[in-house]
DNA sequence: AGCGATTCGGAACATCGGTTCCGCTTGGTG
DNA sequence: CACCAAGCGGAACCGATGTTCCGAATCGCT
């Protein structure tokens, strides 16, 4: 399985710095920058970062794998109410979210038909789907809300944060319980 | 200042096809149309285009402009209490909305800088005002719902609105339900 | 019909961003 | 140290899209 026989010490520091420079682009200005200047944070010509990411595509998936990754990894807590669970969850990740401005822009203004975020709302249906089984037992989310009436509660909030302002805690913590409220057992 | 006084008969035809055909474009296939593809609709070149137009936002704003206008021009029903007239609101923007590509774009997923957007959320935010005035005295609003929260919620039902597969007036009006539930008084 | 101003069509140009190509450099091995 | 394959830099290429230009066609007036 190991293909990295023969990698230059230089060629694997290379590909680390891209990768560093690649997030802090995209964290900080989104899924639109420029192979050039990602090239030029980095350090290295384009033909070096194509070397090491053959398409733009490749490049965006190695760097938001991570992020992905850590969003679809997490779950609902354990030991909590459903709602409760919902409240840490939501939370939790709007938190995550700030400042990472390519992350927001997949999940509040990606095309419906991007691959990322139908991954993100299938994973996400999923949270929900736990959370609506959880209410089966404690009875604290209103009987009418499905799995998926999750997901889409949680991108709407990231799209509200996408329309924040700055990015004060408190007015998305507010958009957070109101959410919440629509959700919760009357 | 009529200064349309020496225009030909067949360039005002051409404007309004070349209106018409846009105006489809962008609501079948959202603002991304080709400029080319839209003068070839409406079955002129692009210079023809460009000198009706001189500006693909000019022909934008042409465009946008009257359904910006109505939903600038709607305003919360009367006779009804603060929820109830929201409830209609929200309703009715969103079938207003249906099939209109080019708005949902704008509105779902449009950058938070654009300047039609800013107008629209504030727009909204002026009738979320209504509501939240006409609840302080039949009080069918949580006592902390602001204007902003209005507005922000109904731009996130229209996020969801994009990602929601079809579209059936179903799932939509779900969720209309959800999040009305968050804004009203306990 | 004749004529000039207006409008038209669409090829050509400009720009922008992704990607390729290739001559030069360099790590690492004998 | 010499060599050479792995790796590098960045100019050049490409396709997409907005925009300009100008000779040809058309309108409307006399």
């Amino acid at each position: 399985m190991g293909e990295d026989r023969k990698q230059r010490r230089d060629a694997v520091a290379n590909r680390e710095r891209i990768l560093a420079a690649a997030a802090q682009a995209f964290r900080d200005s989104g899924m639109a920058v420029d192979m050039r200047a990602i090239a030029a944070a980095a350090g290295v010509g384009v033909g070096t970062l194509y070397r090491h990411f053959p398409t733009r595509e490749h490049l965006v998936h190695a760097v938001t794998g991570t992020d992905l990754a850590e969003l679809a990894g997490a779950a609902l807590p354990g030991g909590v109410s459903a709602i409760a669970g919902l409240r840490r969850f939501f939370t939790a990740t709007m938190t995550h979210l700030t400042g990472n401005k390519a992350m927001v822009d997949l999940l509040a203004a990606g095309s419906p038909s991007d691959a990322d975020l139908a991954r993100c709302l299938s994973h996400l249906t999923k949270i929900g789907q736990e959370a609506v089984d959880r209410s089966r037992t404690d009875h604290t989310l209103a009987t009418d809300v499905t799995a998926h009436d999750i997901a889409y509660q949680l991108l709407g909030l990231i799209r509200i944060a996408q329309l924040i302002p700055d990015t004060e805690p408190n007015t998305i913590g507010h958009q957070v319980d109101l959410a919440l409220r629509g959700l919760a057992a009357k």
